[in-house]
DNA sequence: GGCGGTAGTTCGTCTCGCGAATTGTAAGGC
DNA sequence: GCCTTACAATTCGCGAGACGAACTACCGCC
């Protein structure tokens, strides 16, 4: 059982940031355009949604930000605050990712029927449910989750 | 489907690295503690097992073993070659990373009747085995897998 | 006994993640 | 109105992690 969940979260690591890679992203680049891609947020939120330390997330945007993907854009509300969005290469970029992973985590279960397919995914959602998981991928709104995130 | 995956991946992730965080460990270090709990290996094979490139395994050997958990002993076959094994504090250590870590992941999976567990762990290691998965966690013996790995 | 392949290390470079200190701005309190 | 407190984000210094390319030392083998 917990070698069964721990073995496939390699799997899925691997494949994910395979797929990044391929994108020219690394994981963490991948993680943050799916996040923006519904909405764009604040480097707060942001913070929160990932699980990152704010000092973490000024240099992942950075980094992502040099390559064009997202941008900082001043909220027009408070202006210490700042809305990172992607950029029209981003969008492109996060759903051309998001796509092309989408089908490669979809293919890893090519060798089950689809009942069980079925199965599997209700029994993870429970789990994840049950652990109140930060959304991460998918889905917009929610929360942050993992207290005891760093 | 693959949201439910992605989302127990980060899950997981995030349960192991707050474990290993509490052993004094990061997460590939716990791994290498792990994959060692079973037997000694080279610094090629661990490589294959880890799905590292070798130097970048030198480096993690090198900060493991600066924390005393593991040791570099000469291979009686060949002298260019290295055996890495569990020191006896590496060996506590592991034991004790490991036993904690099951229990905590096991633990995710508390809001599941022993039926659902029981489908779950055969429908993940269904996954598993379709896609070769490296043996990082729990079982010795098996192979590298994931061809594609970096 | 010399030569090609193999095991590991070293080096330089980059990403990632953190905490502590810092800067600039928003909001309350009085 | 001004001043303090609180908050948003960045900067800095650090260490882990990952890579490829270049290097060293050794095994085997012809």
């Amino acid at each position: 059982m917990v070698a069964a969940l721990v073995r496939s979260t390699f799997l899925v690591n691997a494949v994910y940031a395979e797929s990044a890679r391929e994108y020219g992203l690394t994981s963490q680049q991948g993680q943050l355009l799916c996040v923006l891609m519904a909405q764009s947020y604040g480097m707060g939120e942001l913070g929160a949604v990932l699980g990152l330390a704010k000092s973490s997330l000024t240099g992942l945007v950075d980094r992502t930000e040099r390559n064009g993907l997202v941008q900082r854009k001043p909220d027009p509300q408070d202006s210490r605050a700042v809305r990172i969005a992607l950029t029209r290469k981003g969008s492109k970029v996060a759903e051309e990712f998001y796509v092309e992973t989408c089908r490669r985590i979809e293919n890893l279960t090519t060798g089950l029927s689809d009942a069980d397919r079925e199965t599997l995914a209700g029994l993870l959602g429970g789990v994840v449910e049950a652990n109140k998981v930060p959304v991460v991928f998918l889905e917009p709104g929610g929360g942050a989750g993992l207290e005891h995130e760093r």
